[in-house]
RNA sequence: GGCGGGGUAGCAAAGUGGUUAUGCAGCGGCCUGCAAAGCCGUCUACGCCGGUUCGAUUCCGACCCCCGCCUCCA
């Protein structure tokens, strides 16, 4: 739980005002649990397992577009025989030797996976609210058994929007351990800028599939520099974000369709060729305003584009006056601008195979040199 | 087998019944000592086959392919 906080943390994930233990929820679930009985939406069977009655609830399978007629559960596998009906689920399950267990009326026991969501968020959020998420693999069993718990136990409707988002994948298949093709944020984090990985979230509606690889997050960090760039050329203004402008109208308009991230993105892009243009810091502003939204550009351009949020190691030796051997990037900040100043020198004697040597060899070693009208700066490459 | 979601240019990824998505990469030009950045221009699109329509990538139908769910665990 540590790990998931530092990581969002890190990502500029907001937390949640809950965050609420099945443990800590026992009393919630277990009145639940009883209401459906009272109900008949739910029964207990001679092994001390109670289920849910899904014949009983009209509703089943509306939100998957599933009719229990069709599931044919039991195809696959033997259907436990304490069940009336094969899509029953169990709301309790009855304690089995050196688990956890807790006491209920129908003996000691544990909760069903499902009946804990549904106890929490009636708890914390009421019978109704508004938006439910979660992957578009839990849509079918159990959300849909959310709905029937909820709807069955409270007596009116559940939520009102169910977001569904895609899967991230590896080389166009569901990570997963089994596959071998698991990794955690963290290890994605060792090697990108968190906002690179935001960034490359951003670029693809939430309920498509995310497609992982390094060569993408390179894309992305490139497309992300190409933002920054256009706030470093031309600072932003400390502006009031105005939604009456027409770039800020169109990118409201974008996420208020159902959070169209991706238009919402090529709209920034717009907006930066915009600035690049005008070099107009009130449009600069604008563009820092927007990203905010999304929980990007809220970095130095400049600590950005020269990578002081993540090290590079330095491969090349570095021959000039101040030589670099190695190590981070950062710690030569010193060492790079005594190049620039040696590359100066020699452009103003005109010996440009010199300068142009001193920028190849920075170059080489991930450092690229932008000559400005107010002098040359760098960045990483 | 059932249900759900997809197949868009080199890559990534939106969207729309007719008019530039956007980014990266490529190409040409401007700028530059040369570059880089930036600007201007530009080449590769909408799985396949029918249908509706004046016109379909965008609507309808069939087909092919891909991904997910359909038992337990969470």
């Amino acid at each position: 739980i540590d790990f998931m906080h530092e990581d969002e943390a890190r990502l500029g994930v907001l937390r949640p005002d809950h965050e609420p233990r099945a443990t800590e929820y026992l009393a919630e679930m277990l009145a639940m649990i009883a209401s459906l009985v009272d109900k008949g939406l739910a029964y207990p069977a001679d092994n001390g397992d109670v289920y849910y009655n899904v014949r009983g609830f009209a509703a089943y399978g509306a939100l998957s577009g599933k009719s229990i007629d069709d599931l044919r559960a039991g195809e696959r596998v033997e259907v436990d025989p304490h069940k009336r009906d094969p899509m029953d689920f169990v709301l309790w399950k009855a304690a089995k030797p050196g688990e956890p267990a807790w006491n209920s009326p129908w003996g000691p026991g544990r909760p069903g996976w499902h009946i804990e969501c549904s106890a929490m968020s009636g708890k914390l959020l009421g019978a109704h609210f508004d938006i439910h998420g979660g992957g578009q693999d839990l849509q079918f069993p159990h959300h849909e058994n959310e709905i029937a718990q909820s709807e069955g136990a409270n007596g009116c409707k559940f939520v009102n929007y169910w977001l569904h988002n895609g899967f991230v994948r590896v080389d166009n298949e569901k990570m997963s351990k089994s596959l071998g093709n698991f990794f955690t944020i963290r290890e994605i984090l060792e090697k990108f800028d968190p906002e690179v990985v935001r960034f490359f979230i951003l670029r693809a509606h939430y309920r498509s599939p995310l497609n992982y690889s390094d060569a993408h997050l390179d894309d992305a960090r490139s497309a992300l520099s190409r933002l920054y760039t256009a706030m470093r050329n031309v600072p932003p203004a400390e502006v009031e974000l105005n939604w009456d402008n027409d770039y800020a109208a169109r990118f409201r308009a974008a996420m208020d369709e159902d959070f169209g991230t991706p238009e919402a993105v090529a709209i920034l892009f717009e907006l930066a060729n915009d600035v690049n243009r005008t070099r107009d810091s009130q449009l600069a502003g604008l563009l820092h305003a927007l990203g905010g939204v999304l929980g990007i550009l809220q970095n130095d351009p400049v600590a950005f584009l020269q990578g002081e949020a993540h090290d590079i190691s330095i491969t090349e030796s570095l021959t000039v006056t101040g030589a670099i051997t190695g190590g981070s990037l950062v710690h030569h900040r010193e060492s790079i601008e005594r190049m620039i100043e040696a590359r100066a020198a020699a452009k103003k004697s005109r010996n440009f195979a010199e300068a142009d040597r001193i920028r190849d060899e920075l170059k080489s070693s991930g450092i690229i040199l932008e000559d400005g009208p107010q002098g040359t700066t760098w960045r990483r490459a």
